[in-house]
DNA sequence: CCATGCTTTGACCCGACGGTCAAAAAATCG
DNA sequence: CGATTTTTTGACCGTCGGGTCAAAGCATGG
């Protein structure tokens, strides 16, 4: 399909030069086609923008209703919250990094529509978030901070993701949870929560490392220990 | 001064409207001059866009040398990190968010140099995860996943923050700090870990802990380990 | 009050861009 | 093949934006 054809040239080129640096006849000659040829399936600029962010966003709004559906825990919730966002932003990297940088420059309706889109992904997380401190399962914390932090981490992704990167969106989504969850400080408590992606090798090769460090350290901490008997400053 | 008064007002305008959505006609409106007068102070377009942002830049990199001198623990100066970033966006948020959002549409000079400042600044962060890592003081992660992460949240800031808000930005970068490194899930063991207030007591008897958990881990894990030879799913 | 230099004007040039349109070219089909 | 419809062309229009420039305004100070 031709019409398509234009869409995808018209969205790399959109995010390559930014919205008002790619031109009709740009776009023309990307397709191999002729300005005027353009024209004959759409009907203006807006239009153009329309088709190329329209679909999409009321995709999102649908695959955002899914994959929120609000089963199992809290923690579960964050987890799956994070996941599809982690894997929507990677899959549509172009529309995403483009409605980011460029909101100023799309025509009024999307935009609304596109804002609206951003809202409901927020809410949808602090209310995440609320639950999970009711439950007693999160610590209490800002909750707008936390989401936009949360949303921030993601969204961030569409400047830096390369698909063909070391690392799968599954994979970045699952680190990303973890830093939410656990924070980085080390904590010797329990057993990690996070998913199956925990391999028992690498989970081994890990606590050994851990115990080889932790021995070190104690071994620094004695004589220091020895000298004080209290808390240090 | 009428030049600063220019760059002040282009700035503002760049920002709402994007960059390319600025015509030097827009600008000399809102100074009061005429598109003719504009070059006076500057030869070009580009050159506008340069003293916009050049000045700018070439600062931030002065203050992030000043502000990551690296004193402190790892905790200490991931904190200083973060209220540094967080600053940072907040206190030049019309800038930071013109540079992401319009970064495709700088001057090739301007844009290789407000990457170096990014490329900089996280080279910086992942220096400081290393460190942290190595001390023993972070779990081991994904360096540049974390990164990634912990810039996004900090960069979205220019997003999102708004001066006039219930919260200053260092508050944010509080609470940011505060999830970075205790993340969300509540737990219940004794004393925090943030802040200089770690007694040398404490820390052994973590290690201590720490130990013991990471050895009993072990142990549940090796009969695991004997059935798959390689890394699971 | 005139001379000097900084600042501003406003008209002008040129190229690019969005958009239009009649006519040509292709495709479709009986 | 011929008729009809879909697709494409390429020339053209008006506008806008960056950039130029001679001339006018406006200080400043001798």
């Amino acid at each position: 399909m031709v019409r398509d054809e234009v869409v995808r040239s018209a969205t790399r080129l959109f995010k390559e030069r930014g919205i008002r640096g790619v031109s009709l006849q740009d776009i023309a000659d990307e397709v191999g086609l002729t300005k005027g040829a353009l024209y004959h399936y759409f009907s203006n600029r807006d239009d153009l923008l329309r088709q190329v962010f329209g679909d999409w966003i009321t995709q999102e709004f649908e695959s955002l209703r899914e994959h929120t559906s609000g089963s199992g825990g809290p923690t579960a919730q964050l987890r799956d919250y994070v996941r599809y966002h982690v894997s929507s932003v990677t899959q549509n990297i172009d529309l995403y990094s483009l409605s980011f940088s460029s909101e100023a420059e799309l025509p009024p309706d999307v935009r609304a529509e596109f804002r609206q889109l951003k809202r409901r992904s927020d809410s949808v997380l602090k209310a995440i978030l609320r639950e999970g401190v009711a439950a007693g399962d999160f610590e209490p914390r800002d909750e707008k901070v936390m989401a936009f932090a949360i949303d921030g981490m993601c969204n961030w992704l569409s400047q830096w993701y390369a698909p063909d990167g070391p690392k799968t969106a599954a994979q970045i989504a699952d680190d990303f949870v973890e830093l939410l969850l656990r924070g980085l400080v080390r904590h010797d408590d329990g057993p990690t929560d996070s998913g199956p992606a925990h391999g028992a090798v690498a989970t081994a090769e890990y606590h050994a490392r851990a115990i080889r460090f932790h021995s070190e350290r104690l071994e620094q901490l004695l004589p220091t220990l020895a000298d004080r008997g209290g808390a240090g400053a």
